[in-house]
DNA sequence: CATTTTATGTCAGTGTTGTTGACATTCCAA
DNA sequence: TTGGAATGTCAACAACACTGACATAAAATG
């Protein structure tokens, strides 16, 4: 493997496989201080990373159904029932049912729900602009394009219909 | 916080709220995929992501210490036992008692465990290789900056030490 | 040599987050 | 209207992280 990557010639020594292993180990690391900051703001209200993908969410398509979140979320419904719950209970997620369809429930961060999705995502913007600054709007546009490419097709289309409701609304 | 970021003029709008919003998405579903084939791998053989990260940095740095395995790790030494166990229980790791320091554990991969550690891996630069060829050398370049900038100090540390490893060794 | 520190391992208990299974509700179509 | 599909809820369980307490062994220090 390493050797037929080598045997492409010197254009492609950033495909090599201690390459590729760094691009990894990298990931692994720079994940954990992408979750550092919020992890440690979750930590003061007795959520965790769940409740977090949960308010990024809803707070980024209000008025989402409880099954829409899911296929975003990639969890069971079961899992994520049991997060909603507190979040509602704690007041800071608010349910409507659907006009159309009654099963639906939609799904709304109240005043108090906005406000701990603002202080998790200030922090969380904070490392990655602090980050983005450091090495420049090249560099930035290479780290989009390699995650983008990393992704699953689903989970490729379910950024790209994100990025187009904010776009839209 | 957006306004004042587009007061900064055109030079800086890859530092807006909503290109910062993108990046923690992109971030997030990215992980995703990255983890993705590991974990079905890892699903056969009854293990999760934690015997991944174990068995990873083991092969990494064959005769690390089990204090060192728990910095790299960053969880607890209850949380690391639990999971090297199983591995050695199974035949997957191998403990020796330090020669200079008969406290420490060294620990190493037994064929078994190399052979896992291989089949992993492949899956994971897989698509990493695919991510990497389908952007090219200096978006690779721009996602190793961001990536390195994210990490907290200390894991940035611990990044670079394992490179040094494996450039001296 | 006695004491302290370091490295490791274990047991018990807890919390978050994922899973399945069972079930209720609602809508729609045959 | 009856049966199936979609949606959501409740209960129980498993994986894996955590803390705290404790045990052992060996190195380091006085």
């Amino acid at each position: 493997m390493a050797t037929s990557n080598r045997s492409t010639g010197e254009a492609l020594l950033f495909l090599t496989d201690e390459q590729l292993r760094q691009g990894i180990e990298a990931m692994f690391f720079a994940y954990r201080g992408f979750t550092a900051d919020p992890d440690r703001i979750l930590d003061k209200y007795g959520y965790g990373r769940a409740h977090h993908r949960a308010i990024h969410f809803i707070n980024c398509v209000p008025g989402t159904t409880v099954n829409n979140l899911l296929h975003i979320l990639g969890v069971t419904k079961q899992s994520l029932n049991r997060v909603l719950r507190s979040l509602i209970e704690d007041g800071l997620v608010e349910v409507q049912v659907g006009q159309k369809d009654r099963r639906e429930r939609h799904l709304y961060l109240t005043e108090t729900g906005q406000s701990l999705e603002q202080e998790l995502s200030n922090a969380q913007r904070a490392r990655m602009r602090s980050a983005y600054r450091d090495v420049g709007a090249d560099a930035v546009s290479g780290f989009r394009q390699v995650l983008e490419a990393m992704m699953d097709p689903e989970m490729k289309r379910a950024y790209w219909k994100l990025r187009d409701n904010e776009g839209t609304e």
